[in-house]
DNA sequence: TTAGTGAATAATTTATTGATTGTTCATTCG
DNA sequence: CGAATGAACAATCAATAAATTATTCACTAA
């Protein structure tokens, strides 16, 4: 039914609004109901309840934050090891000024996974897979030598955790994170790429930043 | 003056029992003061305040789990490459029974932390340390081919983050977090050791534990 | 039937108050 | 004199009451 789901569009809306400015926390059902001029039971024949408002907009959240970083795939480049590279700043980048700039976002997620951790649990999946596809590519087309692609992904998503949601962890700035992620994708890289000669693989240099940090909320 | 240190250490051993018994916020200055046998105006000829008693217990707590992870070094071994497996294994072994026996001990460093963000960066440098020694010893025995070294520990440092109190960012069980582990230390190795041949590097097998996993609480 | 209401109630949050605690310091003790 | 005290005061915490909020549901309108 579309004019159901318009309503469910509207609540999701107003919500977004208030949870960015105000959080979770002080927004009330009664100013949501009022927002779509509605009573608040209303509200209930499209949620469950209050968090899950949060849940179907954290969960919109990280969708499209794992289609930025698939936006990555789609850009035309010279090699696997350039993906994976532009991959993994682009998580850093993004889910910095993400933090940066909506802080709230954070307030949110926090909310959602203290209550379903599954939810943390699927983001990462979704993420691994992105990684995933990079590996086999590369493996496919013999840049990489990987003997087990699927215990690799898990590794090197391990070894960047730090770099995902960075401030949760340290007060670098994010120009030290990203000279800090060269070295560690130098050293993986070393250990995915089967040097030719005797030369050593050559470092990773920090990508450049491709479009605007962030979409402006609505 | 040994009577003044005494009488120091005797408040630092009181604090050390009802904070990890109790928590620091629930233990009062005046119960310290009842267990050591004096008032509690006389504490603040020792201690500053309540908080610098907290920094003192930390700051050995954090000295000695460098020492627990340094004991690995006095170890004989075959390789560097078998030291720096069994000191990031311990690494996340020690502080993973840690979090499980003594919870009481994050709490410590987390109030101790946001009070003194200072007192984290020089743990983590304090680590680094063992790090950087071990990569130094396997590129002079030629074992290791790394091109810099500092660069190359702050990259193993960073990537091996998230086996450090690994229960901060997960709720996977030990054993999930080892094979983890033995991937990331895989595929690291690989970046680090030269191989001779066309052979590619061997995987990385979790480490036996060598000790038992905590000293008693006194 | 479907979409919506809004008063009633249960659960949570906030405000207020009294009690507890951290810290200081004038004073005592040896 | 140094070492220690404990009453005094300000800051913080805990308990309770008051207010707000989430959720339900019997009901109405289209």
């Amino acid at each position: 039914m579309s004019n159901s789901d318009t309503t469910r569009e509207k609540i999701i809306g107003a919500a977004r609004e208030r949870f960015s400015h105000y959080g979770y926390p002080k927004t009330t059902i009664a100013e949501l109901a009022d927002d779509c001029a509605m009573s608040p039971g209303n509200i209930y024949r499209f949620f469950k309840g209050k968090i899950d408002i949060a849940v179907e907009i954290a969960r919109r959240e990280a969708l499209s934050a794992v289609e930025v970083i698939e936006a990555v795939l789609d850009c035309p480049v010279r090699s696997s090891r350039q993906r994976l590279e532009e991959v993994v700043f682009a998580d850093l980048r993004y889910t910095f000024h993400l933090l940066e700039n909506r802080p709230k976002t954070l307030e949110l997620a926090q909310i959602v996974v203290s209550d379903r951790p599954q939810f943390q649990i699927e983001s990462l999946r979704r993420e691994r897979r992105v990684f995933q596809r990079i590996l086999h590519e590369g493996q496919a087309s013999g840049e990489f030598s990987i003997e087990n692609v699927a215990s690799t992904t898990i590794a090197l998503h391990a070894a960047t955790t730090k770099y995902r949601y960075a401030q949760l962890f340290t007060n670098q700035t994010l120009a030290e994170l990203e000279r800090e992620l060269a070295h560690v994708m130098t050293v993986i890289l070393r250990g995915l790429i089967a040097s030719k000669d005797g030369k050593p693989v050559a470092e990773t240099t920090i990508p450049p930043e491709e479009t605007a940090p962030l979409a402006s909320a609505s």
